[in-house]
DNA sequence: GCGCAAATTTTGATATGTCAAACTGATAGC
DNA sequence: GCTATCAGTTTGACATATCAAAATTTGCGC
């Protein structure tokens, strides 16, 4: 039905909108995460709303339709649980699945990355912390919070900081923490008020309870 | 480096190389496994000889160059390691591992199948009798025989029937008995003579020896 | 040896996905 | 409001893989 290609642009366009849902996803944007140029997208682009994959406005950008939402979501879940399946099942490293996954989720059928899930045990998060879609439903929507009230040993994403005063933005800054970047909390102290978090998967960095209050971060 | 395509015609030159060792492939045979036209192997025979991958000569036929052997020979460990793991592993159907090996065998890397053949055990037949080729050498040259000595519960292939006579032709073709066909022995009771055989996989049948020794089979 | 049938090659098109570079539209600053 | 800038679009080209149908070659049967 739909080429690899076609796969990995709606995967794309449904993750951008799930970062910013509501918002059309720019041409630029979709080129920047496909590493191809931006002519290309819209060519592809006018081809998939033609499909009736995606709304597709000039100058705009470009939205998923319940069908072009279906199948991203398809393509999403595969990628997640054949990432984790290399990790868990083949002992793969969790640096070295995402390429590998990225070719995987075209070539595997629903069939088998069903039956790895049920080797899994229907888990819903991948080795990142990032969800897995169920097999017939939706991404669940991301929720906001701050690193001092978020879930533990998940992936959460910075979002902004609320002290905007050039000293706190430095020194977030010094320590990774700038928006976008991924974070998760390894432990919570609440009696002490601390919060160890890794920031980008590396050593781990303590926060206090003020500190972790200013970091807003979304829980895919 | 070499796109699935030209991956799946290397694959099936070196499937059909095995079969008549020495002889050039013809572009008709080549169409016929891939199901694409003559025309379309013409052209993709040049470009692949080309590349180095065989060597070509026009209304001859293609025959694969040590490069091109090599590739092809990478690809069918993958695919058969696929179709291995996907029945003992992931407790899929004999009958439907074929096409989604097919597919896999492009998307999945070495160091992924390499990790499957460290959990099968490094088996070196696939799940139906077929050889699975070493990593870094050559798939085994097929071995002539007959139904009367070939080795017991491994898939062979029919080669001729020696007795001619239309009435031994006859009865051999009406249980099946073609040139080509796929054949596993059950088993051999060598005291009474008998051997018990499937033919392409279907209900078992019973073989007398002289019958058995009528029947020329290669050992792949 | 000739001619014909079968296999092969050639030719001209098509679909997909891509790029570079020229062009156009939107908009933020002044 | 103008206009420069930047994002987006268009255009013409190219690579890959395919087909249908016309042209060609091979080699067998007589």
């Amino acid at each position: 039905m739909s080429s690899p290609t076609v796969e990995d642009y709606l995967k794309h366009i449904l993750l951008a909108q799930h970062r910013r849902p509501g918002d059309p996803v720019g041409m630029g944007q979709i080129a920047t995460m496909l590493e191809v140029t931006p002519g290309t997208v819209t060519t592809m682009v006018k081809g998939m709303a033609r499909r009736g994959l995606l709304a597709y406005q000039p100058y705009a950008g470009a939205q998923l339709t319940d069908d072009g939402r279906r199948i991203a979501t398809r393509v999403l879940r595969r990628h997640r649980l054949l990432e984790l399946y290399l990790v868990q099942v083949l002992g793969l490293d969790w640096s070295e699945v995402h390429e590998e996954a990225e070719r995987l989720e075209h070539a595997a059928s629903d069939k088998v990355v069903e039956r790895m899930a049920e080797m899994l045990g229907h888990p819903d998060r991948d080795p990142h912390g990032d969800p897995i879609p169920p097999p017939d439903g939706d991404l669940p929507p991301p929720v906001a919070t701050t690193l001092a009230s978020c879930p533990v040993e998940v992936a959460v994403h910075l979002v902004r900081v609320l002290d905007q005063t050039p000293d706190a933005l430095r020194l977030a800054a010094s320590r990774g923490l700038v928006p976008g970047v991924s974070v998760r909390v390894l432990e919570r102290d609440a009696a002490r008020g601390r919060t160890q978090v890794s920031v980008d998967g590396s050593s781990p960095l303590e926060l206090s309870r003020e500190e972790a209050r200013q970091l807003v971060v979304r829980v895919d």
